[in-house]
DNA sequence: GGAATATTAGGACATTTGCACTAAGGTCGT
DNA sequence: ACGACCTTAGTGCAAATGTCCTAATATTCC
């Protein structure tokens, strides 16, 4: 079994930092970048052919139709991706007409993102046009409806320390410790102290 | 001590995405998102003023210098930085004409980007405008020595998963998915399960 | 060829974790 | 006063974890 490839062709950085992120939670692999077309093509020289290909529609050197349909021929075996800030239904089709697997607005929320990732490397054939509802994107701040002893908790859960050493440094018993943490897993909707940490991490209490 | 509170407000899931993660390797806190100017404003008027404030130039409902003249004076303490593709001198120095601490071109590199907000979190007034040097970047990331294999295992760790659903998940052996994590929480310099998750999540991969 | 790694697999063993219970004292708002 | 919490503490038990071992392939590097 050989390590899946992926390459994300940009020429935005932050965008390259995005997908890059959204990708992992969806294929483990090497992804390698590339902010212009000809780095893209340097890439698939040297190496195998990619698993999975996601490109802008515009950045530099690339070609719409023309550079997918050249790139379809190269690496017949890989999902090729398009993303754009584009929304026209035309230019995607046109897109999945020169052998694109998949076309996806950059207006879409990531975990749609990753659904449409994942059914591309299915076989599937996706495009993705709608914009969000513009609605419920908050990511709420876990600290609140979390109690005081609860954010104590998980930020020690975050540090990596057991149950006992966090029932030393809070100065209970360790049984309290392991009841607060069956009630803080189920307030946080994970039954791990991996994702916990996850979490603490991510909403910065490590 | 509160906890620092920053607000990224850009229409594009994925821009957010990629500059949730540069501004976590430069400032820990809750981070809030917005893709229209209402939501945005919505957020500061639950009367907590953000530390940080990350603007699109274009987004719904954003209206340029006026925008940042307005929230300029609702938060003065505020560090605004406006971000775009727009690369114009003119429009910069009109943004920090405006009150914006700062004016970053979306082509700029991610760790000048970090660089950038840590100047302005310091008091400084930044301007960043060129493009990265066609010099080409061919990141090796976070792997930081791991191996294909343990990033594989670190992924799914973080996102809370056991050894036994990710021996499964691999289609290897439980024994075998211990024996890597072993190798791995040496190599990480940690001993449970969680630590490894918080470094996992705070590199992005989770 | 030999040394170093990566990946795979297993045994043995103490410790920790996660869950399902019960339960008592405190605070807060109605 | 009552309900709704938070916080504390405990029992019992199955499962998972982490560490210490060995050991066979494969690849890569010198």
């Amino acid at each position: 079994m050989t390590k899946d490839m992926i390459i994300v062709a940009d020429d935005h950085p932050i965008f390259r930092e995005g997908m890059t992120r959204i990708i992992r939670r969806v294929l483990p692999g090497t992804i390698l970048e590339a902010a212009e077309f000809g780095t893209l093509l340097s890439h698939i020289e040297d190496d195998n052919h990619p698993t999975l290909l996601i490109l802008d529609l515009v950045f530099p050197g690339f070609d719409g139709a023309n550079s997918v349909g050249y790139l379809r021929q190269k690496c017949s075996q890989s999902a090729i991706i398009v993303v754009s800030m584009n929304e026209d239904p035309k230019i995607a089709r046109s897109m999945l007409a020169a052998g694109a697997n998949g076309y996806i607005s950059k207006s879409v929320l990531p975990e749609q993102i990753q659904k449409a990732i994942a059914d591309v490397l299915d076989g599937e054939v996706v495009m993705l046009l709608e914009s969000q509802p513009a609605s419920d994107l908050e990511k709420p701040d876990i600290t609140l409806g979390l109690s005081p002893r609860h954010i104590d908790l998980l930020v020690r859960l975050g540090q990596g320390k057991s149950n006992k050493e966090i029932a030393r440094e809070l100065d209970i018993s360790p049984f309290t410790v392991r009841a607060h943490m069956s009630a803080l897993f189920k307030k946080l909707d994970v039954s791990t102290r991996a994702s916990a940490a996850a979490i603490a991490a991510l909403n910065g209490l490590v």
